[in-house]
RNA sequence: GGGCGGGUUCCCGAGCGGCCAAAGGGAGCAGACUGUAAAUCUGCCGUCAGCGACUUCGAAGGUUCGAAUCCUUCCCCUCCCA
């Protein structure tokens, strides 16, 4: 078995480690019990976990067993780091709900069963925590004047910064050696934003336990011009797939980069190394092929294979010049309501391709909008039916199918 | 607690009594070019039944023919002093 270690720095993983030949020797020695935490930050993971992620994976493919920390507890707290501002506080509810979302879509990635990976939630303990003797037991360890240096808390220096959110820096480092007590947990891994939160975690352990661990940080997923992938904003790619349709997943990475293609294809895919530095010759338009791997594959891992198949068919055909495409996202309209036929407007606002009646109308003013691939130029245009399925396309990628539903 | 400066449309950021739905940039969307790429160019970018109407400039009141712009109170933030 190959060391998890070279395995993640093969594939481009690595950005900063403890001590790199300490890590290796671990990984080598023994089965690891090691960690990475999340915090619910919404109901779904995203493209942004993909990364840490595939790190947890490749680390339990390689022998260790893996701690999937959700954060019940730090979710309240919420981690500055590259947060210009406070975020927004999640009621109890709401956090609880997420962290079992996460829960679940951790399962297509780990393999939980017998003992092979451990799920944990801080708020286990993290909430039950007395604030005074938390202070004197383990405040006394952080030195304010080291925090303040912290990458992580520079950006917020600009902008203020509350001593509520200061405080996140203690829970994830009590994280750590919390599971480091339960589990015999030895090292933590997270995005490079994390470094000095993981640090302080270590740190800690080594302060209390005398006990020493290993901390890594992977890189975190950027485009090309180093914009954060994925996360937040609108630009969420979720795996939910009632938020993002396999197609629509699909069609995210068929899109991506040039640039980016190889870079995530190690990062995000299982593929042997040595076949993807063969497509590393591929030029030009060649490239789309990588990109079609690239798609199908973290489809396959996310949705399962059969919707990775139909969405790569459904994209070649609609791309292939026109067909009728298999399973592009739907909406189904009632008979009723269709009622012989409807004005374009009311159809795009029906399956949500647009926010406003207005957006409607500039799209199709802009020739952006085509039923059946007709284009449409008039927004008193009515849709008629010729039979129960209609197909939209907005722009040149964006396809939606119309069904209406007891169509006579 | 005291003082200064602020809170503007998705984000940054102009505007400081009418010409403001509000400059500029970014993001986003559409078109051209392409390889379902990038770069570039063009258009759009508050909502609605489209030359018109309606809702927006931290919140609530007020002055005025007319307020994002002036006044009052309140909430929040930066910075300086304590």
């Amino acid at each position: 078995m190959p060391n998890g270690f070279d395995v993640l720095q093969e594939r481009g993983f690595i950005e900063q480690t403890s001590d790199e030949p300490a890590i290796r020797k671990l990984l080598e020695n023994e089965r690891v019990t090691f960690y990475s935490g999340f915090d619910p930050t919404a109901d779904s993971l995203t493209v942004g976990h993909f990364v840490p992620i595939m790190a947890l994976a490749h680390l339990q493919r390689t022998g260790h067993r893996p701690i999937v920390l959700v954060g019940g507890g730090t979710g309240f707290v919420g981690d500055p780091t590259d947060k210009t501002e406070l975020r927004q506080m999640m009621p109890r509810e709401r956090i609880e709900y997420n962290c079992a979302c996460f829960k679940r879509q951790f399962a297509k990635f780990i393999d939980f069963s017998e003992g092979k990976a451990i799920m944990a939630d801080n708020a286990d303990w993290l909430l039950d925590l007395k604030y005074i003797p938390f202070i004197r037991e383990y405040g006394v360890h952080f030195s304010v004047n080291k925090m303040l240096t912290a990458d992580a808390y520079r950006a917020r220096f600009e902008r203020g910064l509350t001593f509520f959110e200061f405080n996140y820096m203690l829970m994830q480092a009590y994280d750590f050696l919390e599971l480091y007590r339960r589990y015999n947990c030895k090292l933590q891994v997270g995005g490079n934003d994390q470094w000095s939160n993981i640090l302080a975690g270590a740190d800690l352990i080594r302060r209390v336990e005398n006990a020493r661990v290993e901390c890594m940080t992977y890189t975190l997923l950027t485009t090309g011009d180093g914009k954060k992938m994925g996360k937040s904003q609108k630009g969420a790619v979720w795996l939910d797939r009632e938020k993002t349709s396999p197609y629509e997943f699909f069609q995210y990475w068929r899109n991506v980069d040039d640039a980016d293609v190889l870079r995530f294809l190690k990062l995000l895919t299982f593929l042997p190394i040595s076949e993807i530095d063969e497509m590393s010759k591929w030029r030009g338009g060649d490239l789309n092929r990588a990109k079609e791997i690239l798609a199908f594959e973290l489809t396959k891992i996310i949705h399962g294979e059969e919707d990775a198949v139909q969405s790569m068919n459904a994209a070649r055909e609609l791309f292939g010049g026109g067909a009728s495409g298999g399973s592009v996202p739907e909406t189904k309209i009632q008979a009723v309501e269709w009622n012989g036929g409807m004005n374009i407007i009311d159809v795009l606002s029906k399956t949500g391709l647009i926010a406003s009646r207005g957006e409607g109308r500039r799209l199709i003013e802009q020739g952006g909008v085509r039923v059946n691939d007709q284009k449409v130029d008039r927004f008193d245009h009515i849709v008629i039916a010729k039979e129960n399925s209609i197909l939209i396309q907005k722009g040149k990628k964006i396809f939606h199918r119309v069904k209406i539903t007891d169509f006579t």
